[in-house]
DNA sequence: CTGAAAGCGCTTACAG
DNA sequence: CTGAAAGCGCTTACAG
């Protein structure tokens, strides 16, 4: 149990009897050594415990095999899930993976992607609701970089992310269970990116199947008080459904809800968006969009494989289907005129 | 957007006109730089978009700034959740944060150690339910290590989690109910020591209070029908009362009664733990302990700046009080006989 | 207050 | 197949 000197090359060199050159061929499965003392090499590691210094490693090379993964909160379901899903990915390619959370201000997310690049990974994998673009920009400068799950569009990036249709598609069907007036939740931080586009992308549709839209506008601070005005305001003004950016929205809003006596779905329906862990729950019963993950996770640390180790691999946007979950939480509207 | 050769002490050295050793003391705030020369090396690091090479620092120096923290899924809500609140507390301890994903198997877990060690963390820490008592050792070996939100019991280690009272506390309540015969699931991996400690916590306190026990073994295939048969050969046993060893055991327990028609606290009672973020939702109701997340991951990071610090700082076995949440899933006993 | 030099643990042409 | 040597980007006594 005592903390030891550290063992390095030179002493798993003295103790083979070779030299540091050869010790660092023999870790390296490099070809040219004899199985002898390759043998008598991993050995001397094993026995005096040794583990490589992947900072100079990687320094001395000028090369890295391992990604760095942004991510905003672990916290998150979908973004803790991701990051759960791509580890397994990376462990698949043989990438070592480093993960660090981002924050919500570009100078911390600069400040996170520094940390990385100082540890010297070889790509960067942003998976956060809430990148500034410049973020994104400024890892790009210094190795490959890619945007994952995010609603943040830059041509310049290659993304992988849900297809937007999912979210087209799933605000016809509540135009088809006869919804004419439909609010949608707007997060008010500005680095919101991905629940900025999922708004839009919803009322894009709303706007073409003619439908009266409306905000529920959600501040992270507001508090269930500030979300229950909102939520009362839209019912006042005739809303019938109400579609959230994701599904810890959706459960908050299920909640209010509740707590003040209305039925869903039979005075309001509510849609949510993720489809992760417990929001998942059949006990919950909510209707909403699964995000594939698996396939997100897969698509993304394939691409940057590629981006590794082809010096100028074409930049992709590479669009993931997701599944439509029923749930119980979207009804038909009820005609009242 | 072009990836630039990157840019060293050596450039900022030339750009500003000074030797490669001013560089670096000015960039560490060392005191004896002149207010002159600092700034123009700021300023020169700044325009060259100058990133700091950690493996390089961490190489030349021998110590390090950042802590390492392995985690078994961040898809887990209570580790990730953790690992949100541990990067918070490092940032403002001014440690610098990598993550890494432990996975499930002794070997993957002293890869994963190794990695984090590669990559010179000045100290470790381990918040994982699953971790072998080796890879903790291992991990020990090098740097400081800190068990955190884990079952896993070592003397040698320090370890930061919720008082183990929570989980006595909430077999007392459940007896308090009237319940005489309980269950009390249990995992059947045998990494699954937080797991295993609390089953043995509920299931010391219900033998105190003479009630009869009942196990309801949990494996990660078995799926809905192994659980459904387990549950119902409970029931029939005349158990009134189970107690899930995490809300997410919980939560299937209770999908499977509300499919088999069986109401909740009616039929049965079910209790959870951890307590965290969709689980708790007041739709759901859960009665569970809620883990104190905050304060696990402020407690983990205090002591872990005290062990990186003093070089024989006392290993401590911190315990912090959780909460209880009332929830509806505990009901009276139905005394039928 | 500043610089020249050695060294941290590794890799990799270059010889042999 | 193996070794001696230079060098990756940094820090830190040691001189001045």
């Amino acid at each position: 149990m005592e903390r030891r000197h550290r063992v390095s090359m030179t002493d798993i060199a003295r103790e083979a009897k070779v030299s540091p050159a050869t010790v660092s061929r023999a870790l390296n499965g490099h070809p040219t050594v004899s199985d002898k003392v390759r043998r008598s090499v991993l050995d001397a590691a094993e026995r005096l415990g040794y583990v490589r210094n992947l900072g100079a490693v990687s320094l001395a090379s000028s090369q890295s095999n391992t990604v760095g993964l942004l991510i905003r909160d672990a916290g998150n379901q979908f973004y803790g899930g991701l990051a759960s899903r791509i580890q397994a990915e990376t462990d698949r390619y043989g990438f070592d993976l480093l993960i660090t959370a981002g924050g919500d201000t570009l100078e911390s997310q600069e400040r996170a992607v520094r940390n990385l690049l100082g540890h010297g990974v070889g790509g960067i994998v942003i998976a956060s609701g809430r990148v500034a673009a410049e973020a994104a920009e400024y890892s790009a400068r210094f190795v490959p970089s890619l945007v994952l799950g995010t609603g943040l569009e830059l041509p310049s990036l290659s993304s992988v992310r849900i297809d937007p249709h999912m979210e087209a598609g799933l605000a016809r069907r509540v135009v088809d269970h006869g919804h004419r007036s439909i609010a949608v939740t707007a997060s008010e931080d500005p680095l919101a990116s991905t629940l900025h586009a999922r708004t839009a992308n919803f009322l894009t549709e709303l706007v073409v199947a003619k439908t009266d839209t409306y905000i529920v506008s959600f501040s992270e601070q507001g508090g269930v008080d500030e979300l229950g005005r909102q939520v009362d305001r839209a019912l006042a003004d005739g809303v019938t459904a109400i579609m959230a950016g994701s599904d810890e929205m959706a459960l908050q809003i299920l909640e209010y809800l509740n707590i003040s006596g209305l039925r869903c779905p039979q005075d309001v329906s509510v849609t949510g968006f993720d489809g992760i862990g417990a929001y998942r729950s059949s006990l919950l019963g909510l209707t909403t969009i699964e995000q594939p993950v698996d396939e997100l996770a897969h698509a993304a640390i394939k691409l940057m494989s590629r981006h590794m180790n082809e010096e100028h691999a074409q930049t992709a946007q590479i669009l993931v289907p997701g599944r439509f979950v029923k749930g119980r939480t979207l009804g038909m509207a009820q005609t009242s005129d």
